[in-house]
DNA sequence: TTGATTGTTCGCAGTTGTTGCAGATAAGGC
DNA sequence: GCCTTATCTGCAACAACTGCGAACAATCAA
């Protein structure tokens, strides 16, 4: 997503208006590479903003996706993940501890050939590796603590 | 998925007991390609059996994810789907109305290369087309109405 | 076939992640 | 500084599941 100074421009600019909350988040998620979710957000905010409520999170988050400044990933770890990165990239998700990283594919997936689409027109394609992170992977068998994901 | 008359078998042979709950729910799910959600699953189960209960369908296709008979995907619409095509394959999955269907990819994703991998072990890739159906795709501007999923 | 054993079913309460609502609050323009 | 109206916050409501325990029934032994 852009900065926080951008960010703050283009908020204005549709009308909306940019508080001390929203400036925080934009602070929190930029150049943010762990995938948070609202929860773990709303953790980080608060060590800042004691009183910053959950629901603001959300609200923002919510914001920010509709102008399309971080995406949101649903990978099957619970909680929606909020992704600041718009640059073509796709995932690594540990089925272990939940974490999720980045990795970009110069050559991602084909597209299916016209038959099999079927008149279906694809907008978007993603790639999710699931397995398990090096840390988990390591740690044989005694399962890893969830991560805090921020 | 294997057929009603082999899931029996082999429920049987781990201790577990085969119910009419369970025959008619092999039965629903055998040769489904609509990737139905426990929701959808129940709705078609009551038509055949009214009374059975909600439960009882998820707590049989949390057994038959056990036995790998059926992968659980969470796709982001919603409800988790329950895939009984146990062949390699990818989805397809409209956003407006939430219909997910199989594509097979001759060449599916590479892996990442090892600098980005660092560590991290592969188990499986899943490959999402998001877009638009031919239905949702073709009407337009007004919203198709979600599907029942089964 | 009966009976005992133990896995299943079912309904309900509880959990988690997220959204709707409404009154209090405070940006941003004048 | 004032006014308009977006935002914040807390709480209730929701959706999708999951945990629990009593009643039930599949399976096996005799």
């Amino acid at each position: 997503m852009r900065s926080p100074a951008e960010l703050t421009e283009t908020f204005r600019s549709r009308g909306l208006r940019v508080t001390p909350q929203r400036q925080l988040l934009f602070r929190l998620l930029y150049d943010n590479g762990t995938h948070p979710s609202a929860e773990a957000l709303f953790a980080a905010a608060t060590e800042q903003m004691p009183g910053i409520s959950l629901r603001t999170v959300y609200q923002t988050l919510s914001d920010l996706s509709e102008l399309g400044e971080v995406h949101p990933l649903d990978l099957g770890t619970g909680a929606t993940r909020f992704d600041p990165n718009l640059v073509d990239h796709h995932h690594l998700v540990c089925e272990r501890c939940g974490d999720v990283r980045d990795v970009s594919l110069e050559s991602a997936a084909k597209l299916p050939p016209r038959e099999q689409l079927g008149g279906f027109r694809v907008a978007t394609t993603q790639v999710v590796f699931r397995g398990l992170c090096e840390v988990c992977a390591g740690g044989d068998s005694r399962p890893a603590e969830e991560s805090a994901h921020l």
